[in-house]
DNA sequence: GACCCTACGTCCATGATGAC
DNA sequence: GTCATCATGGACGTAGGGTC
């Protein structure tokens, strides 16, 4: 958003500094570590105890406010009492003790793992934990895997043949002022750290220095059947302590803070994303802030960003949920918009065709609704494949030229779920019976031209529209001509199948008289 | 380690809308 | 008409995974 900046992310929590923080892309968010919280580490056989009366919502900021004890504390978990045995084939895991996702502080995954544990998980676990993805600002490599020959894969059986990658920690960038504790996260790209190194300041004004880290974390994928992923085994092993605060600027939510930012979102659908963004609203009154819910909602943005793949995912469920939106845009617009054919549980062949009053007037030739001479225009017909967020519906669109305002506009407009011959049916019955009604509304005779349609070049097009023109004509009441008259001034209408109108309407009188 | 590719996340220009 | 606010979508940098 405009005027937006990474300042905003972070101002109400006390301990950040919001000075002359912009973006990740120039001037990385920096924070003035709290000095009341002691840097007290301890082995880690003393820290095997989960934190007591974890909160409701544990990765809510408002609870966890941003952590900057130096160095990080180290997590909290319980081991299990009966580990598994080491097997990493690299000895990653020896001497470590195991423990499962839900024994962590919090009962879920943070994102700061820091210190020695591991963990085995399935596939499910593994992608419920957004596949353990880290804040720490990291560089991974999949190591030799595949490399000369090894069959180390996904699909080994066990954890000494599965596929071994490791992320390794890259440290922090302090400030080489002695009065400034500003805390900047390093770039992930070789050269652009130490390009970051050498050229960006810190806030203050200051060069930066690079402090690295030794910590890395090993991740074992094992087990998988071909290439069925849900099959796949996981073992994530931590590594030792970081030597350095937690940065101070998230990049990822937290997979808790994904659900809680899902619901907050469904809650408040009808909001607008700054409304929503400030201040949620459930059957019980106001809910809170989107910034509330995890720190890297803090910039606007990001909240929008999220919302649009949430309203994305939303029109890809295509069954209830298109039903529903459809529904509720026929609702609103209920005076404006006529429905025509609606094939639904009737046909093979879904297909939904609507329209307004307007766009159907737009359907008979032009001189009847506007004084003067006009030429009979022609309509064009396509379909739009990319126009629903399911990829194999169409939306099949007829149009016509309006000189009144000098454009091309649209008549009807069908949903469809495919673009066969009897798609195209539906939707020309659609366009016929409303020529037929705005007709007889404006005390027209109806007769061949009014149905000079020009259709694209699809023998699916051709043939559907030749099928409409009979079956609508049978069915007239006032028909006198035989199915297969009827079919011969139908297919005389695609056979002119041009760009130009004029060379339909030339034989439509001998049509006539035949 | 270098390079490539892709998804993610953020910035920014632009247009719509409403208040004054 | 001007200005502020908000919504939208494209551009682009970054992170992370894969391959050599």
């Amino acid at each position: 958003m405009k005027g937006s900046t990474g300042d905003s992310q972070l101002h109400h929590i006390t301990s950040i500094s919001n000075a002359g923080h912009n973006t990740q892309n120039n001037a990385p968010l920096t924070v003035q570590p709290p000095s009341t919280v002691p840097a007290l580490q301890k082995p880690i056989q003393d820290k095997t105890v989960i934190v007591p009366s974890a909160p409701a919502h544990p990765t809510n900021i408002a609870v966890y406010p941003v952590d900057l004890t130096d160095p990080a504390r180290l997590t909290t978990f319980v081991p299990l009492e009966s580990p598994p045995a080491p097997q990493c084939r690299h000895k990653n895991d020896m001497s470590v003790p195991f423990t499962h996702i839900d024994l962590l502080e919090g009962g879920f995954w943070n994102g700061f793992p820091n210190g020695k544990f591991a963990i085995d998980l399935d596939y499910s676990t593994f992608s419920a934990h957004k596949n353990l993805a880290v804040q720490w600002a990291t560089r991974g490599s999949s190591g030799a895997n595949g490399k000369n020959g090894q069959s180390f894969t996904v699909n080994g059986e066990t954890i000494s043949q599965g596929r071994e990658s490791y992320k390794q920690c890259l440290g922090i960038l302090q400030c080489r002022n002695e009065n400034c504790d500003i805390i900047t996260r390093p770039k992930t790209h070789a050269k652009s750290l130490e390009k970051q190194t050498i050229t960006q300041q810190c806030q203050c004004g200051a060069s930066l220095e690079h402090f690295p880290c030794e910590s890395r974390s090993y991740l074992i994928e094992y087990g998988q059947v071909g290439t069925d992923i849900s099959t796949c085994k996981y073992r994530y092993i931590n590594g030792q302590p970081h030597n350095h605060p937690r940065l101070p600027y998230v990049k990822h939510l937290t997979a808790q803070e994904s659900k809680d930012t899902k619901e907050h979102l469904q809650i408040n659908q009808d909001q607008t994303p700054l409304q929503s963004y400030a201040a949620g609203k459930d059957s019980e009154g106001k809910t809170k802030s989107a910034r509330e819910i995890g720190q890297c909602l803090g910039n606007p943005d990001t909240f929008r960003y999220h919302r649009k793949n949430f309203k994305n995912s939303a029109k890809s469920e295509v069954g209830s949920s298109f039903i529903n939106q459809f529904h509720s845009w026929i609702k609103r617009h209920r005076d404006e918009v006529i429905m025509r054919e609606n094939t639904v549980g009737r046909e093979d062949e879904c297909v939904i065709s609507f329209h307004t009053k307007w766009m159907r007037d737009q359907l008979l030739p032009k001189a009847v609704l506007i004084e003067g001479p006009l030429p009979l225009e022609g309509m064009l017909t396509d379909g739009a494949h990319k126009y629903w967020s399911d990829l194999n519906s169409v939306l099949i669109s007829t149009t016509t030229f309006c000189p009144g305002i000098d454009r091309w506009v649209p008549c009807m407009f069908s949903f469809a779920n495919g673009v066969t011959t009897r798609h195209y049916h539906w939707h020309f019955t659609s366009v016929i019976k409303s020529i037929f009604e705005a007709a007889l509304e404006y005390d027209m005779e109806i007769k061949d031209e009014l149905f000079a349609l020009i259709v694209d070049f699809s023998d699916a097009q051709r043939l559907g529209f030749i099928s409409a023109f009979v079956d609508c004509f049978m069915d007239w009441k006032d028909n006198t001509r035989t199915h297969a008259v009827i079919q011969s001034v139908g297919k005389c209408f695609c056979s002119a199948n041009s760009s130009k109108v004029k060379r339909i309407i030339i034989p439509l009188p001998a049509i006539r008289s035949a």
